[in-house]
DNA sequence: GCGGTTACTCCGGCTCGCGGAGTAAGTAGG
DNA sequence: CCTACTTACTCCGCGAGCCGGAGTAACCGC
């Protein structure tokens, strides 16, 4: 059945996608406004609108809303949107040491969300046994059935390989090893699973939702236990050649610093991840000071703390700035739970930045703080699984009535 | 006229350049060829070249050449080649202390090809007195009148801004201040002119006909009086938010070093730049050494030249090594003048990337020379005003036996 | 109620790519 | 030489797709 490229139903194909993504990215749209932004013919748009119709893709909408009325009078126009009531996304984010879980309509709006502590790493079944029973919790309490959900989204803290997307092995993360997680997300859901890397999905929902957005070029920075980054380029996440690529807390800035778990010496993480923050205070506030102790005290204007987190920024600044020089980014969005730490960090990273990169570069990269906080990556796993799933794309997959059920197969993934 | 996207005059063009595009990666190829490599039909195929041949921008091979014969026999297949007749590139290099200029046909085979030292920052506009005149003497030799070239692509070793194509001003280099470099060089040849940065083009020659052919995320290095690099990624270079990217030459790798003329300390251009090399062998060999005297010593095996060499390549290794980690690219070509000292340099390189990467990436990161040496830069020129002449695009430019002369207008350029 | 304006749909025309059938041009073997 | 057989290429009719024009629908202001 011609889907060569090339061929006129690929054509069609494409089209189909052009109206479905500026209905997805206004939120709502008439014909008419299809036809402005895409710059189709407007016979081409109703015809393609009037298949994802018969195919309950989109939906017009016939409320009282006040419709957006044409200045000089005329017929008023139609609104289409996507058709929430014919599926949803599901999204798991599993970090170091907690797991979210969201669940999503087909337009990406979160409906509900949970976030619990969880030892993830030393635990990794138990943590999918929890994400498990989170999953359904909210969906039953939406008065979702589950197999109205067409596709899952996982974020794990872990190197995913590229177009297998299994876990790079050996892991870097211990508990990770070997972890067949899409096929295990599989067997539970009988959905297809998307899986990524949680600082490259992270970055996608920047970019889609939040401090990223319009911005096609953009390095979204995780810091939280770990260290980590993911790099937009065109609208794109970067994967690498073996799919490791942002691995900002691998960058070495300190030779002759403390040894890193990836065997190296010296790595950004080992002076700027979670642990280092806490041990920098350690001596101040006692050996069992954790993250989120450096936090609240920075949050309350703690002198060693603020020190602290500044001198966080200032090594993530210089570990950045090479990457800026090389790759000069519009933007750098810095998320993760240390990220919500705010302003004494990113004056440590801009005033690094400042220093180190060149005259005209210095000006024209902005850091910002990430606008989804904590939830970026779990909204990233939603992403995921919304870009991946063709169901938009497949005609006929619902023949007008029949809803797009739990597809089994087709269990594709992200790479990192 | 249609020209929109998604319409079917835009399928047919973008048919059209697929097969054009096939002929010209494999030199010549058959209808036959063109059906398997592009997956359209035999009888697109067949209407297309049709098009392509009566515009003269494809002709058939019958030359008593050793046709392809098949194992089985079969008619054999027809050899079609672009059209070396039709027209014709021009690239030019500026380094910073010596020009190149090539002349090439529509398959970018270079026909012709000159070079000279010729002290470019600080006499510009004598530079291009030069390059133009040599232009003109191998088009002459060639028997070429200039009127059948199409395009010109400009080197330059300097960033050149996004968009507009003018060179980033103020400009690293003083003598570039305000050169409209693509106005001037329009005057002098009413050709259509691009311009980019050398270590951008340097990139795009050695992944079009180089080293770098078939690998679709790489870096090339470029050593020479200056460093900078130029990033593939995705079969594409890597330009960056403001044109500046891959400034590696800037990257600081000293923070407590000699001043850079970027304003900056410690840049990787100040440790290993040719003036750096040629320094370091100032007390041992006399102030008046060049970098070309460390490279002949180099090659001669004196030690202190290769211990000098070696350094450098460390120090370049450090800069890359943060790159690497974030961008995981799968090969770094290695070009430029020093480039051409090869093992030594290579060796420094990869021992410090061996030392200074994460375990699973320091194995997947090939680090090689360059294989078009110091033409590369003057290679990309000429692929760029190859890839950014839409001739081949346009239908009816040539209407069947006109020769597509010079087009005046259309000054685009390509940015850094 | 009436022209003006905008939104949307139906119809005919045109282009495009495709597969089937037919032609061209070789090899292998008798 | 002549007959399969194979491969390369072309002609023809079909169906798919897009577009512009004409027609209908729904709102405004006067």
């Amino acid at each position: 059945m011609g889907n060569a490229p090339g061929s006129l139903e690929s054509l069609r194909r494409t089209n189909r996608l052009r109206v479905l993504q500026t209905v997805q990215s206004r939120g709502a749209a008439s014909r008419a406004d299809i036809v402005r932004l895409t710059g189709l013919s407007r016979t081409t748009v109703s015809s393609l609108v009037a298949d994802l119709l018969a195919e309950d893709l989109l939906v017009e909408r016939t409320d009282q809303q006040p419709l957006p009325v044409s200045p000089n009078g005329g017929r008023p126009a139609t609104l289409l949107t996507l058709n929430p009531g014919s599926g949803g996304y599901l999204g798991v984010h599993f970090g170091h040491d907690s797991v979210r879980v969201a669940v999503a309509d087909l337009s990406c709006t979160v409906l509900a969300e949970e976030q619990r502590d969880v030892a993830v790493d030393e635990h990794v079944r138990d943590s999918f046994g929890y994400a498990h029973r989170a999953a359904l919790r909210l969906l039953e309490q939406l008065d979702l059935p589950a197999s109205r959900m067409v596709g899952l989204g996982v974020a794990v803290s872990a190197p995913v390989r590229h177009g297998s997307g299994t876990l790079a092995s050996p892991s870097p993360l211990k508990g990770w090893d070997d972890v067949d997680v899409a096929g295990e997300w599989h067997r539970r859901l009988h959905l297809p699973v998307h899986v990524g890397n949680d600082a490259n999905l992270g970055a996608v929902a920047e970019w889609m939702f939040g401090a990223g957005r319009g911005v096609d070029d953009f390095v979204y920075v995780m810091l939280s236990d770990g260290v980590g980054s993911g790099i937009i380029l065109k609208g794109q996440v970067h994967e690498g050649a073996t799919g490791t690529a942002g691995e900002l807390g691998h960058v070495v800035v300190a030779p002759d610093g403390y040894v890193c778990r990836c065997g190296n010496r010296g790595c950004l993480e080992t002076v700027a991840g979670g642990r280092a923050l806490a041990l920098a205070l350690s001596q101040a506030r006692g050996p069992d000071t954790t993250l989120d102790d450096v936090l609240r005290l920075t949050a309350a204007g703690d002198v060693g703390a603020l020190r602290a987190v500044e001198d966080a920024g200032r090594a993530v600044g210089h570990a950045l700035s090479g990457l800026c020089t090389m790759l000069d980014p519009r933007l750098i969005v810095v998320g993760g739970r240390t990220g919500t730490a705010g302003e004494p960090l990113l004056e440590g990273i801009r005033a690094t930045l400042a220093r180190e990169l060149s005259p005209p570069l210095n000006r024209s990269v902005r850091v910002v703080p990430g606008a989804l906080g904590t939830r970026a990556e779990v909204l990233g796993a939603i992403a995921l699984a919304h870009r991946e799933t063709p169901a938009h794309v497949l005609p006929g997959a619902t023949p007008a009535g029949a809803l797009p059920g739990a597809v089994p197969g087709a269990v594709r993934e992200h790479a990192r």
